[in-house]
DNA sequence: CGGAATTGACTGCCTCAGCAATCATTGCCA
DNA sequence: TGGCAATGATTGCTGAGGCAGTCAATTCCG
């Protein structure tokens, strides 16, 4: 279907807008978890992505956080240095160095989703478990959607 | 309901974790059609909101989309530079300095917003009204309740 | 087999967003 | 009314991200 014609434009029914929005406003919400935890958003994606290991290399993080690999360079140093991220070599490939959570890095990482996931659980409280699941569909469908063209 | 248990975390079953990558592949997917207008995706969401109303001054519009007020300010510089659009100090309050959308200024933007709804019509092009419709309204009940919060 | 192309990690440079502070203006209230 | 808080716009400063380029290692063919 036609989804909008391109006259009247409504931001309260742009799927672009409203997600960008709620994207942001759960951004700027779950910012405080973070603070007691020391640790920025873009650092708890990073530690997030190896503990449930939707990446194991600098490369792997950068696509999947959408982010330039030159910055997750510098973040993986920052996390490294804090002692919360181990690199090493592989043998394999010598290009690649595998990434992986410390014992404490673990802790940090734990302890943050945590956080996340029960501040997610408030936000949609008063939903139903089909709701979410719809909601959750739609989400999967759209982003598999947008990854078949980058 | 509960979303989840603290234990097991899936991100694909993550409403904050699928929103984010929707959000930043669609703002990926769409940073061509900027180029063509030579304007930025957050210049392009300046001038939206300017379009559509959704904003009047630089305060409104840091609001709306989640920015600082300080690079608000440089943005509408910049625009203003490039004859997009005119500030005018408000005479009721004087603090207020009112933006409004030049000729070119609609222009550009009234081309901008015709190719991002033609592109969210092709990346939707195989869902129904009724989905859509549904989508939105889940979009619009967490936007709201994220909102309350900030 | 060997050179070209690709991939991964890393670095310097530059722009820009976020933070804090400032100033002007307005609203609030004792 | 007069002082104080709040709002809006703006500016310098700092830190982080995006871009281009480099180097090493690997893969892909001719």
């Amino acid at each position: 279907m036609v989804i909008q014609e391109l006259d009247d434009f409504d931001p309260e029914r742009s799927v672009g807008y409203l997600t960008k929005r709620v994207f942001q406003l759960a951004r700027i919400g779950m910012e405080p978890l973070f603070q007691d935890e020391e640790v920025t958003h873009v650092q708890w994606s990073v530690l997030m992505a190896l503990l449930v290991g939707l990446s194991q290399t600098a490369a792997e993080l950068a696509r999947h956080l959408c982010h330039d690999t030159g910055a997750t360079t510098r973040i993986v140093d920052t996390l490294e240095e804090r002692g919360l991220i181990e690199r090493s070599r592989c043998t394999d490939d010598r290009r690649i160095v595998r990434l992986r959570l410390t014992d404490s890095g673990v802790a940090v990482a734990r302890r943050c989703k945590e956080k996340v996931v029960a501040q997610w659980n408030i936000w949609l409280c008063d939903w139903t478990s089909e709701e979410v699941d719809q909601f959750i569909g739609h989400l999967l469908r759209l982003r598999n959607r947008l990854e078949t063209i980058a």
